[in-house]
DNA sequence: CGATTGCATTTCGTATACGGTATTTCATAT
DNA sequence: ATATGAAATACCGTATACGAAATGCAATCG
């Protein structure tokens, strides 16, 4: 018979429903967001709120305004810069200790569904099943090193990444096409064996993702514009 | 004129006494924390230190025992066989962005000043003197590199690696002798713009430091010794 | 003697209250 | 019109209370 799912906590929702929130755009950099304002909308008390916004604070996904709440961080072009030139290395190590560890059929199995689906989600011009499956798949790569240090520092910072993802796809620029294509040759060549090739595939990707996202104007927001 | 120093929150008076008990050992690993016990031990109420219990569980310095509190992570060799997989990337990456920004002169003799600390704490025979130069000269080396994932990521291992440390001293264990050496090393060659030299020597100094902490015996603690 | 069940205790999550601080607004003086 | 001071308001940190959930232990049954 089925198990009963544990309940998550009140903190843990409400952290969720907030970064939802923020990577999808619906609140919007410079908004104000407060524990009275945000317990009412969630109908919870202030203490999980709370607890939540000092989670958005340190993943510097908000940022503390004095006494008078925090506002949502604006996309920063420098955090992102400095996002990318770790992930130019710290992915390159994932695939290298993925490679050293080797793969499962299962293994081999998700990654090459996870592709798939990128490739149906650019087919049917999917935008957000694009950015899903494409943190599918790096989150499949950090899991596959097997190295946690590497999982959790980027679970962290894919919330940055996703929001620059959807914001550039808001402005109505498009999807990559090579994206996928690179996604499948990086993997491909890990399944192979042929670990260096992997990494210098995937450096390119990255490099290829971060002149997209540093050739669309994400600068500090006109807070004049908050209300938009 | 002086400025008027903001007085740290409960929370994170809290936090920090926290960790400095775990690095430094006063709170064993597998030792039980519950927040009525802690509270009453540092005269506030429960609120602040479940929010500081919370942090020390996301930095994995604490694990939950389900309703029974949490207990002290013990120290985990695959957690710091992880760390130092990491940081054989990050620090290379960090030198090489130190180098590629330029250290000025203030810099320059700040590093210095670490490193001679180091010499005379190695002098002294003042271990915890040493551990202290260690984690600030590496740190330096983060706030060099002018990336804020790089520093901000590496603030929190490094409480693991100070557990290490102090865990190895503790056992009579010497400090490796060549340690200061390689820190100089590594500045000079920086401080020179060789940076490729710097990022080897760095490698090398790693490699050499996770040897001498892989060869301690750190497992899992015996859960009756907690109460030692 | 081992397994099961019921009950008491411990612990935590969260709601609410209170006080302090920072910020904003308004009134007054120049 | 501007500056300043006082009052009001908004907000947050933290204390406390309450209820729910998990755990441990003892009694009972097979």
């Amino acid at each position: 018979m089925k198990t009963v799912n544990p309940q998550k906590s009140l903190v843990e929702q409400t952290y969720d429903i907030l970064v939802e929130a923020i990577c999808v755009g619906t609140l919007k950099p410079g908004e104000r967001l407060t524990q009275d304002a945000v317990a009412a909308r969630l109908n919870v008390s202030r203490q999980p709120v709370n607890a939540a916004i000092g989670l958005l604070r340190a993943n510097r996904l908000v940022e503390s305004a004095g006494r008078r709440g925090v506002v949502v961080a604006g996309l920063d072009p420098d955090l992102l810069r400095d996002i990318y030139d770790f992930r130019s290395v710290v992915e390159p190590l994932a695939v290298t200790l993925a490679g050293r560890r080797g793969l499962t059929e299962a293994e081999i199995a998700e990654g090459r569904g996870i592709i798939a689906e990128g490739w149906q989600a650019l087919r049917k011009g999917d935008e957000p099943g694009m950015v899903r499956a494409d943190v599918a798949f790096h989150t499949l790569l950090y899991r596959l090193s097997g190295n946690c240090v590497i999982e959790e520092t980027m679970r962290v910072y894919w919330t940055h990444i996703r929001r620059a993802m959807s914001a550039i796809l808001r402005s109505r620029e498009r999807y990559p096409e090579t994206v996928w294509d690179q996604h499948d040759r990086i993997f491909a060549a890990l399944c192979a064996g042929r670990v260096e090739d992997s990494a210098a595939i995937l450096r390119e990707h990255l490099l290829g993702s971060f002149a997209n996202i540093a050739g669309h104007p994400l600068g500090p927001p006109d807070p004049q514009r908050a209300d938009g």
